[in-house]
DNA sequence: GCAGTCTATTACATCGTTGTAAATGCGCCC
DNA sequence: GGGCGCATTTACAACGATGTAATAGACTGC
C-alpha cells in the first residue's frame, strides 16, 4: 500500500493540507516545517496519486492519439513526434490504434467523453465529414493529417492537391509521358486519396498530358504489399508506364521492389516518386524521392492546437493550419 | 458539464446507487427501473467518469509500455501488438518513449508508482541489472525484449545467443569465411548486443573460423544511418568481409545501402543477415535474410504476465519465457 | 493596548464512483 | 396474521487529493 498525504501528515506532525501545500509549492509554509514535510515524504517514498490529483482538477494530463496503425511509419514517426511534444508539455499520450476502420474511428469519436483523457489528437481515414460533424460531444479534438473536411474541428495537414502536382510534375520535368497513380481510394470516403489524385490530374492536364485510367491503380490499403500488387498490374498493361506517383512511401517501396524482381531500371525504364518521406525510403536501392510533410510541425502545430482548446485559450472557430511540404529528389527519379 | 450519476437518478427518479447498479449489470434491478434508468442515461448521453471510478477502484485499466524509440520499426510492430492485445483484454496502452537512456529509463522505473497505471511492460537498453534489482518498488512490471539479466521481474524475451548463431551459422553454410558483425555495444550495459556477440563467436568457433576484431564494428546507435557507416569502415578494410550479421534489421539495410552505392554485390561478393525481422526487409532490394522472433507470442505473452501480477494471479517468483525465433533466408543470403 | 494585517496552519467539503450494510417492501408459509 | 426470506433499493462512507474558509498567532501602527 503506497503512502498517502495522510501517512506522510502523521509522520511529520502536520496536517494533511499543509503536506499538500508543501507538494504543491504553495509560499506560506515555514522552512521548518517545510523541510519536516520533506523529509517524511522522501522518508515514505511519497508519490502524489494522479487519479485522485485528476478527479478533484477534472484533469488528467493524458492525451489521446488516434491512429490507423502504428506500424506505418508515417504513424510511427508521427506517434513519436506528439508524444515527445507532449512530454515537453507535461501531457502523457495513450495510443489508440483504430485499424482504419468507420467502426472504430467511430468509437474513438464517442469515446472522448469518456474522461480520462483531456483531449484527443485524431488521424482518421474511414470517417466522413458529416461523421465528424454529427459529434454532438464538444469535447477537445483536433485532427490530423492530411485530411481536411470542412468540419467544425482543428485540423493540422498539408496541402496534398499542391503536393500531388508537386510529385507529379517533378515526373513530368525529368521527361516522363506515362505517368502512373498507385494508391486511389475508389468509392471510400478517404479525402486523402481523393485530393491527391486530383493534384495529380492537375498536374497531367498542365502539361498536356491525357488522362488515362487504367493508369489509376487503387490501393486497398497502404501497404507495401500493395503497392507491389499495384505495380505487377501495371506492368501488365499493353503500354505500361515511364513514371509512377505513389500515395504513401510503403506503396513506392512495394511497387520498386517488384519492379526490381522483373530487373526493370529505376529510374532510366520507370521513375517513382512517393509521399511521407519515412525513413526507409532514404535507405531504400535505389532511394526514394518523395513529399515530405513537416511532421515536427504537424505534430507541435496538433498538440498545441488541442492544449489551446483544454485550456480555452483557443478562439472559438476552427483552427486549420497547412503544414509546409517539400519535394525531395532521390535516386528513384535521378535522370 | 458533462452528466454524472446523481444527474441521471435525479432525472429517472432513483438513487445514485440504483444507477451506478443499473451501469454495472448488477442483477436485482426491477425491469422496470433498469428500463427507466437506461432512458435517462441514453437520454443525457451518460458516461462514467472513469477517473472517479480509478479511484474507487485503484485501477485504471491503463497499461504503460516503455520503449526506446517508436519508430523504430521493431518497437513500432511491438507497440503495436501490445496495444492490440491490451485492447483485447480492456486495457488501455500508455506509451513512454525513453529514448534509450539510462536517466530517462530510470524515471519510468520510479515513475511506476505514480499510481495512474496498473503496470508496465518495459524495453529497457541502458538499465543495467543492478538498477533492475535497486528498484525498492514492487509495481507490477514485465520486461520486454531479449535482455535477461538475473533480476526478479517477469522478463519476456528470444534465446539472442542461439538466434545469433542460427544467423551466424547460415552465412557459414553459404560459404561465408571472413564474417563480420555489426553492431556491438562496446561498454555499455546492453546485454542484448553482447549476447548476440556471444553467439556470433559461439558459431566462428564451431565452424572453425578465426575471431578477427577488426571485423566486430560497433554501433552507437540502431538506425540505418549506423548501419551505412559501419559497413563503410569494413570495406575500408584491407581484407573487407564476405558475410555480415547485423544485430538488427535497419542496421542491415543501412549496411545494403551502402554495398549498394560502392555497387558490391549481394549476396554474391557480400551476404547479409538482420535480425527482428521488420516489414521493410520483406521488400528492400535484395530482400534481406533475418531473424524472426516471434513477436505475436513476445506480445501477449508480455500482456498476460503482466495482467496475471496484476490480478495477482501469479506466482511469487519471477517468470520467465523464451519466445521462438526463426531464420528468415532470403535474397540477401541467397547463393 | 487594541484594531488591523499578514503569515502559517487547519478542518471540512468536494470531485464521481462503488462497497457495505441497512432499510424497505412483497410474497409465502405455517 | 405474524414472521421469515428474498428481491430491490437506499444512505453513507470511502478512494486520495485540493480549494475554501476559518483559525491561531505574530506583528504593525496609532
Amino acid at each position: 500500500m503506497p503512502p498517502k498525504l495522510r501517512d506522510v501528515a502523521e509522520r511529520a506532525g502536520v496536517s494533511v493540507k499543509t503536506v499538500s501545500n508543501v507538494v504543491n509549492g504553495y509560499v506560506h509554509v515555514k522552512d521548518a516545517t517545510r523541510d519536516r514535510v520533506q523529509r517524511a515524504i522522501d522518508e515514505l517514498g511519497y508519490r502524489p496519486n494522479l487519479t485522485a490529483r485528476s478527479l478533484r482538477s477534472g484533469r488528467s494530463g493524458v492525451l489521446a492519439l488516434a491512429v490507423p496503425e502504428l506500424d506505418v511509419p508515417y504513424f510511427a514517426e508521427l506517434a513519436r513526434l506528439v508524444v515527445e511534444t507532449a512530454a515537453d508539455r507535461g501531457y502523457t499520450v495513450v495510443i489508440d490504434q483504430t485499424g482504419g476502420g468507420r467502426e472504430q474511428e467511430m468509437v474513438v469519436l464517442k469515446g472522448i467523453r469518456s474522461h480520462f483523457v483531456d483531449g484527443v489528437l485524431f488521424s482518421p481515414l474511414a470517417l466522413s465529414a458529416a461523421d465528424l460533424r454529427a459529434r454532438t460531444d464538444r469535447a477537445p479534438l483536433v485532427l490530423l493529417g492530411e485530411r481536411a473536411p470542412r468540419g467544425p474541428d482543428d485540423h493540422v495537414g498539408i496541402d496534398n492537391v499542391r503536393a500531388a502536382r508537386d510529385a507529379t510534375e517533378h515526373l513530368v520535368a525529368i521527361g516522363c509521358r506515362r505517368i502512373a497513380a498507385i494508391g486511389a481510394q475508389t468509392g471510400g470516403p478517404g479525402a486523402t486519396a481523393r485530393q491527391r489524385l486530383s493534384g495529380y490530374r492537375a498536374s497531367l492536364t498542365e502539361a498536356g498530358l491525357p488522362y488515362d485510367p487504367d493508369l489509376v491503380v487503387p490501393a486497398r490499403s497502404f501497404h507495401r504489399a500493395d503497392g507491389f500488387a499495384a505495380m505487377a498490374a501495371l506492368l501488365a498493361l499493353p503500354d505500361p508506364p515511364d513514371g509512377v506517383f505513389c500515395f504513401n512511401d510503403p506503396l513506392a517501396l512495394g511497387a520498386l521492389r517488384c519492379l526490381a524482381t522483373r530487373g526493370i531500371r529505376v529510374p532510366q525504364d520507370v521513375a517513382v516518386v512517393g509521399f511521407d518521406d519515412a525513413e526507409d525510403g532514404r535507405y531504400s536501392t535505389p532511394s526514394l524521392s518523395t513529399i515530405a510533410p513537416d511532421k515536427p510541425t504537424i505534430a507541435t502545430t496538433a498538440v498545441d492546437f488541442l492544449l489551446a482548446r483544454i485550456d480555452g485559450t483557443a478562439p472559438t472557430g476552427p483552427r486549420r493550419t497547412t503544414a509546409p511540404h517539400t519535394l525531395v529528389p532521390r535516386e528513384s527519379t535521378d535522370r
